[in-house]
DNA sequence: AATATTTCTTAACATAGGTTAACTTCGGAT
DNA sequence: ATCCGAAGTTAACCTATGTTAAGAAATATT
């Protein structure tokens, strides 16, 4: 069951995982659908769970003073998405998490993720490992944000993750990529008659 | 020996680092003093260690292709660097680390780094939850840096952490914002007569 | 103390991207 | 098949920030 997922975790720790270890783990998530446009999560309210996207697509965003909303993540098939200062601390979330197609999620609660944390070094290590990459990632979104032009920005998502690209409305690309949709549809212009 | 970084371990961890473990940690640690402007790990070179700042400032930042320099971090004392890309994969690093003063910094490289994840739990636990808050503050930078206007970051900042302010050249503390030197005189000088 | 170098400030001008608004296209609901 | 709302496009105009350049202030070096 989950084998993706199992697969992985080992690829990731380096580290075989057992059957009793994997049972161990499954017993602790389960598995939910949510509709297309329903919120896994929502903003004001405590994160509970850290989501593992199985099939599907969702995005996580933020709501500006002004009402505006910033995409801070997209999650596809393979993909963990949670507003983890919420999820961690207890505190409110700052982010909604929204499905943009029909989506089949597993779900990991705090108790449960801390008790595989401890049971299962395994896990810890995975979700370390994880969490470093995320990290070293959106260290560099963040610069390139600053150094690159959103065309260069937006040449750079298509070429990486094109598929994202085809599935996932370009207002929320837009938004992810920190622009308005209607410079993304002028950007989409220009890289078009560049060719 | 370290008091505080042992302290800092025990409380986002939550457990008692017993002396045995705390003798081995040490042991698997160096010292070493880094005069002003040098750097303690450049571009293009692999970044063997993950540093700790006991005294001193430095940042870490990434040349572009226009040869133009973006700050991605600023460590004090208390502050964990690295270009964690390279220190992970063994891959040349895409950033310099350069002291701003005078600084002293523990070194810990890749292998006492593993070693001390395998044999010391808590030490595992306490660089995830490190990692997992440096990537919660990383996120909500980055969402503010498309939402929020450069005056506002900045205000933040200063508020947040009023003795960078102090300590940073301002050019540095541009750079991080991601905006020129000359736009942060002009919000300074905006700022300043709003009061 | 005098000089050189680095950092900071100011100002004029340029530009990427934001804003507003109108129009088009597309996909789902009836 | 038709309608309606949501998504995407286009264009004119606006604004925050970049760019260039020069001078002032601070800091380091002799």
């Amino acid at each position: 069951m989950y084998e993706k997922l199992k697969h992985t975790i080992e690829v990731y720790t380096n580290h075989v995982v057992t059957d009793a270890c994997w049972d161990r783990f499954c017993g602790l998530l389960f598995e939910k659908n949510f509709d297309k446009k329903s919120h896994l999560t929502e903003e004001g309210k405590v994160c509970t769970y850290n989501y593992f996207v199985l099939s599907g697509a969702c995005h996580s965003y933020l709501t500006d003073d002004k009402g505006d909303r910033h995409v801070v993540q997209f999650a596809l098939e393979g993909y963990w998405i949670a507003d983890l200062y919420s999820f961690f601390s207890g505190e409110k979330a700052l982010y909604t998490i929204e499905a943009i197609e029909e989506t089949r999620v597993l779900m990991l609660n705090k108790e449960n993720f801390e008790i595989a944390c401890r049971e299962l070094p395994v896990f810890e290590k995975y979700f370390r490992i994880l969490i470093q990459n995320a990290y070293v990632a959106l260290q560099y979104r963040l610069v390139k944000s600053a150094s690159a032009p959103a065309e260069e920005r937006y040449a750079y998502l298509m070429n990486r993750y094109p598929n994202l690209i085809q599935r996932i409305p370009q207002y929320l690309i837009a938004s992810y990529l920190g622009i308005q949709p209607q410079s993304l549809s002028r950007i989409r212009k220009e890289l078009g008659s560049k060719r």
